[in-house]
DNA sequence: TTTTATTTGTAACTCAAGTCACCAATCCCC
DNA sequence: GGGGATTGGTGACTTGAGTTACAAATAAAA
């Protein structure tokens, strides 16, 4: 694992110490719920390894993904659920082995005060986090499932940075709200015009 | 209108003397853009009487609800982009004539180290439209168009304080993304439910 | 009072996407 | 290697909702 300053080098150095001071760093394993919808949040996490699944689950126990936490983001709903200790409409959890900080939700509100870089850092938080959810919803609301399908794919790859999504037919749906066999058949479609390669498990952008 | 203190009550005296001394007091006719997609942002809005669409523009002009914006609330996104003077996604405009409170973008982040209840306000509204977008996903991504439909009306029934929704059919289908013949028709389902009566250019709750 | 524009109602059609049913291929483990 | 589990392929059917087309009702304007 890298280094906290690196990871997160927007942020000054006397509040990098005060991070390592106040903070907890914690190893999880794969798969593993780090917040339950209802769920109190005692805690904000900023991520240094790994990835964290951010994504709302359905009637059915589908897990339909919002966003993915990577290493140098830290959780918006955390620190805004902070201020008022409400319940969290979401849930996450780890998708690899995720090595976070975890930071006591009162060293949040201090360090806005005393770190101008933490305050920039924890508004861009925000911002990013708005962006991607204005995104979610263009995709919902306004494309159809083989325009998603291919938007969730190409997004995917360029985070895992790789062109092979190692993903069952099933978890796709599921992630898109959608059904298996309707996922299936948009990968066969797109593999006859040449735009993937369909292997078992697997999916490889041309 | 009522008074600054009055409708911004969280606000501490000290704070709500800044604001009047730096804030300029607009009022707005009904049916003004005031945020357009691209626009540069260059104050912020503290709503003080009226109301304010958010919204995405479609294609063909359609104006997708996004959520509406009351006396005591402010703009989040105004509030976001300032930090990065960003493009906004979205589109804002008054519903009927509307008085604001513009404020510049410096006083912003200086008001955040100074005054608690000025922080409080501002990750309060973060939070406030951070769960209304949630919300908005959950309704594109899991609900059928009757269950929208309902939530709509209630909703809007709820925030005009009247249990009459003064919209044609066209508006509706339009803020929801959907057909005007779409919705006459599951009006028409409602009504034979006994749950709303139809009027022109008026649906009366039951 | 005509005329025109807006709003609403409805039937018929189309299409995207979800569901059901079933089978084949592949993997995994005993 | 045999048997169950997982994964993927495909046809047939159903349904929600968008589209086309047209008519009726009402309001607004001339």
């Amino acid at each position: 694992m890298e280094n906290i300053a690196t990871i997160f080098s927007q942020l000054e150095p006397a509040l990098l110490e005060e991070i390592t001071a106040n903070g907890v760093i914690k190893t999880i394993p794969a798969g593993e719920i780090l917040m339950r919808t209802g769920q109190f949040i005692k805690s904000t996490m900023l991520v240094l390894e790994g990835s964290i699944k951010v994504f709302r689950e359905n009637e059915d126990g589908g897990e339909f993904l919002m966003y993915y936490l990577q290493p140098g983001e830290a959780c918006a709903l955390s620190i805004i659920c902070a201020a008022k200790s409400e319940a969290s409409q979401i849930m996450a959890k780890t998708v690899e082995e995720t090595t976070v900080l975890m930071v006591p939700l009162g060293m949040i509100d201090k360090w806005m005060l005393e770190y101008k870089s933490w305050y920039h850092f924890v508004l861009s938080t925000y911002r990013n986090r708005f962006d991607e959810l204005l995104n979610l919803i263009d995709q919902v609301a306004f494309r159809n499932m083989d325009e998603r399908l291919d938007f969730y794919l190409k997004r995917h790859a360029k985070i895992n940075n790789t062109n092979t999504i190692a993903l069952s037919h099933q978890q796709i749906a599921e992630e898109l709200n959608s059904s298996r066999e309707v996922i299936s058949r948009l990968l066969k479609k797109m593999e006859q015009r040449n735009m993937v390669i369909l292997h078992r498990n697997a999916i490889e952008l041309i």
